[in-house]
RNA sequence: GGGAGUAUAGCUCAGGUGGGAGAGCGCCUGCUUGACGUGCAGAAGGUCACAGGUUCGAGUCCUGUUACUCCCACCA
């Protein structure tokens, strides 16, 4: 895939390309490989309703970040992609398409029809999703993509449901349960959110009956009182003690209702007594079984008052309030009507108030599953990254209630269970039976509900990889490595993983969980349709090129906290790209193709050990963030080698050679260049894939793909103490000439001469690397003397030396003086902080050895440079007076 | 009612084991140096929210306060 290098770093050129060449190469496919270890993620599934947003593409970049590294590093890395069927919300969306292109609605269309357009929506959106997917570079093994609805899941789905069943962890029951009047279908607790609302607290007069006296009852849905089948008090309320046992009259429908004591009113809410409405409210429910009360259930599943609301049938739940306060406001009995804030339960997917509602419906029993998965975490089996989410995991899973898993849908899985029509025996089994288990009749009916969409998702790390069948792909590959998801998604998948997977297969289905915060707009708003804030992945794709945002995903934010979207990021991100590209160009375009450009040690310069030495550092650090989930902090560490050392130092000192004459030293930096460049390229990859890939294809020589090569070592041959240090000082020296040719406005044509007075050591560096310091700090001749010069000169002053720049008449000593004073200030400061705290008995007393020594070593250094430094002012203000 | 997070430069955020406060963007000053102006060089800019505590030493650990954000929760 080779071909010249651009001027102009243009993403668009090559990332299709590239990403196209690997396909064809196989280099995401992952295999059982006796030879190998294998590193195994899931893909969290996403949603086929719609195209992918920005929280995918963080999601999916950290993920293809710990793949590729794996990969790298030798392991059969398999990151399995796949699609969720998302019950619920695809239906909806599904639906609307229909309402939009043929008018029609649910109950006007037959289920055959429904799932046939439901799968056309899928093949349509779940394309579209994968083609995203591949734009931002994701390295899935395509082959292995999975859909919760394929025949493999729905195996899987099918066997959990009867092992549950036939443990009695699933069951059937009637209970209380959430239910969303807009989407027709019950929620479990999970998918229900409370918001809180401004409501009213209207207070009610409940007549006792054959007597003048009366309880006054505050309620907020007075709409409800239609279903009341009792009044309740605290059994201690002494207010009340004396109508325990009494009957009010239910007003406006004249019903007789007892008055009963129960533990459950508090005596400081309201007014103290409470109406019981046991089929519309989760407590009443309770109290009513307790008390054996009647259930008056006066909604049908459209939250619509049914026949057992009289004169009030027909109306809308809402409506029916209006209606029933101006009834009582006109009786009578309405006493007062207060403000009052109170959170309500609301549906995840279209936010309508769910409605508590009695029906029958599947369960999973929680209280066995959960201790497991609890104790998973306890005893460090499951770790949690960052550590501080195990407490909502735990939270959640000490306060579980049985799981809601039947839905009132036609898209998903539909319930293994069988009803006979003739003796209504229920059969739960893997395929349909032909007969009735109990009475031998053939007229068995497939339950109709299907199942929470969840319930396919919790066996994703297990299910994709072919269980129930004892595949090779899952010996090898289960139990998976790394979960990588956004907080927000905790309790709906990854405890329900859990606990399905030490379930089913006995194992935890992964060992890290490594969670993410959620990706906001650039004001710190949730990114959303409604607000129309959102911004498209691919568009930024489409202007900045999938590395740059690939690479602001991954950098500026730290494991679990939300990141802010920023389009300014995107583009340093893309800059920082364009500089690895020119920086490739330059030393590219110097290389030949067959010349050997390996060097010996003893070849090596100053600046070569110096790169080579942080190369190694870098090499180290990278490594250890990653393996420990510090994408960001990794990222960090190699942007700031990539254009500070390697571009910004090595780069500029490279081209004293380049440009030379002395081809041997010139080979040798080219070879070092090249060295850098390649363990460069292989630390970027894992963030930048495609351009990184692109310039590997672009060196002389190499034949090999920068995806599958061997991740760079620490290397003990590149380990150079002593000369790093050197180095340093050296870039000290060239900073301070800079800075006083900036501070004196010096234009850089003037090449000055340096004259540097100083220790030994440092004059032979300076001596020996005067290259440097010509080429990058406008000097045009370094001169070792003995003393102070009689000319007109500019000083700085260095660790262990003296370095004065003549500027012939240029010199102003009036700036000289300011910045001199400057310094002065400057080194004062970390005198008497040096000295301050070597006169704390306390830290000489307690601090390490190594500190102290540390500590006064630097006292030692900055007073010398004091000394230098007043001396040298003390020069300049004699200047001053003289002229 | 519980729980969590955040508070560091003008803005957005990093700050592994406690030991001289960092980056990107922005701002200011120079720069047509043969990879790059999507660049180079140099500067300015911080009471690390507040108050206590532990420690020789705290942005970092502990306690409390304030502000904002989020999650959980069946007080009508």
């Amino acid at each position: 895939m080779k071909k010249t290098m651009g001027s102009k770093y243009d993403p668009k050129t090559f990332e299709q390309a590239v990403y196209q060449y690997w396909m064809e190469k196989k280099h995401f496919s992952a295999n059982p490989n006796p030879d190998k270890e294998p590193f195994t993620i899931v893909l969290p599934p996403p949603n086929i309703t719609g195209q992918l947003h920005m929280g995918h593409a963080l999601d999916h970049v950290i993920q293809d970040v710990l793949i590729r590294y794996k990969r790298m590093r030798g392991y059969e890395a398999l990151w399995l992609p796949g699609t969720d069927h998302a019950s619920i919300a695809t239906e909806v969306k599904v639906l609307e398409k229909i309402k939009r292109e043929e008018g029609l609605s649910k109950d006007m269309i037959r289920r055959e029809d429904f799932l046939e357009k439901a799968w056309a929506w899928k093949a349509e959106y779940g394309d579209r999703i994968v083609e995203q997917m591949m734009k931002l570079g994701n390295s899935c093994d395509w082959d292995k993509e999975r859909f919760t609805m394929d025949s493999g899941c729905n195996d899987a789905v099918t066997k959990v449901f009867v092992n549950l069943y036939r443990k009695g962890l699933i069951y059937r029951g009637n209970r209380l349960i959430n239910w969303c009047p807009d989407c027709g279908t019950t929620l479990s607790e999970a998918e229900v959110e409370h918001e809180d609302q401004q409501g009213k607290f209207y207070h009610v007069k409940y007549p006792i009956k054959d007597s003048e006296e009366f309880l006054t009852i505050a309620t907020t849905r007075p709409e409800t009182m239609l279903g009341d089948t009792a009044v309740a008090v605290h059994p201690e309320d002494e207010r009340y003690a004396r109508f325990v046992g009494k009957t009010v009259m239910l007003p406006l429908v004249g019903r007789e209702l007892p008055v009963i004591a129960d533990d459950y009113v508090d005596r400081s809410v309201g007014t103290g007594a409470l109406k019981i409405t046991p089929a519309h409210d989760p407590n009443d429910f309770l109290i009513g079984q307790r008390h054996d009360l009647e259930i008056i259930d006066i909604f049908d599943e459209k939250a619509t008052i049914n026949e057992k609301g009289g004169s009030y049938e027909g109306l809308d739940r809402y409506a029916c309030r209006r209606q029933i306060v101006e009834d009582l406001q006109r009786e009578g009995f309405l006493l007062e009507v207060k403000n009052h804030e109170h959170a309500v339960g609301v549906c995840y997917r279209c936010h309508t108030a769910i409605e508590p509602r009695l029906s029958d419906q599947w369960f999973v029993e929680m209280a066995p599953l959960a201790k497991p998965a609890l104790e998973a975490l306890k005893k460090g089996e499951l770790k949690i990254v960052p550590d501080r989410f195990d407490k909502v995991y735990s939270h959640w899973l000490e306060n579980i209630r049985d799981w809601t898993i039947s839905r009132q849908l036609w898209w998903g899985h539909r319930i293994p269970a069988y009803y006979c029509q003739d003796c209504g025996e229920i059969m739960v089994q893997e395929t349909p039976p032909a007969t009735c288990s109990k009475c031998g009749g053939t007229h068995m009916l497939q339950d109709e509900d299907v199942l929470d969409t969840w319930f396919s998702s919790a066996l994703w790390p297990f299910s994709t990889l072919g269980w129930p069948e004892d595949t090779a792909l899952l010996k090898y590959f289960y139990p998976t490595n790394v979960l990588v998801t956004g907080y927000d998604i905790i309790f709906f998948w990854v405890i329900r993983m859990v606990f399905s997977g030490l379930e089913q297969t006995g194992e935890l289905p992964f060992e890290h969980v490594l969670i993410h915060g959620l990706v906001r707009d650039a004001e710190g708003r949730k990114m959303s349709k409604s607000l129309g804030n959102g911004v498209d992945p691919l568009e930024v794709i489409e202007s900045y090129g999938a590395d740059a945002l690939r690479f602001m995903l991954a950098t500026g934010n730290s494991p679990g906290n939300d990141l802010k979207f920023q389009m300014e990021r995107v583009e340093a991100a893309r800059n920082f790209a364009n500089k690895l590209w020119n920086a490739s160009r330059f030393l590219l375009a110097t290389l030949e193709e067959g010349e050997d450009y390996s060097f010996k040690t003893t070849e090596l310069e100053l600046a070569d050990k110096w790169i080579l030495h942080r190369l190694n550092e870098t090499v180290k650090e990278v490594s250890r963030d990653l393996d420990r989930f510090e994408l960001g902090i990794a990222a960090g560490k190699i942007y700031e080698f990539v254009w500070d050392e390697y571009c910004d130092w090595y780069i500029e000192i490279s081209k004293i050679r380049l440009y030379g004459e002395d081809e041997q030293r010139k080979a040798v930096a080219k070879g070092v260049l090249l060295e850098v460049l390649t363990d460069i390229l292989k630390l970027l990859h894992p963030f930048m894939p495609f351009i990184t890939e692109e310039i590997w294809g672009n060196i002389p020589g190499v034949d090999s793909d920068l995806i599958v090569a061997a991740w760079p070592g620490e290397n003990q041959d590149r380990v150079f103490e002593e000369e790093a240090r050197s180095m340093d000082r050296l870039m000290k020296a060239v900073r301070s000439l800079r800075n006083i040719r900036a501070e004196m406005e010096v234009s850089p044509k003037v090449r000055a001469r340096l004259l540097v007075e100083g220790d030994a050591g440092v004059r032979q560096l300076l001596g020996d690397e005067e290259k440097i310091l010509m080429a990058l700090a406008g000097i045009k001749e370094v001169v070792l003397i003995q003393e102070e010069p009689a000319e007109e000169v500019v000083t700085a002053i260095i660790e262990g030396a003296r370095l004065y720049m003549p500027l012939d008449d240029l010199v102003d000593y009036g700036r000289e003086h300011n910045r001199l004073e400057k310094e002065f200030q400057k080194l004062t400061g970390e005198v008497k902080r040096a000295r301050g705290r070597l006169s704390n008995q306390g830290f000489l007393a307690k601090a390490p050895e190594a500190l102290i020594q540390e500590e006064e070593a630097k006292l030692a250094k900055y007073e010398a440079m004091l000394k230098e430094i007043t001396e040298r002012l003390e020069v300049v203000r004699e200047k001053i007076q003289e002229s």
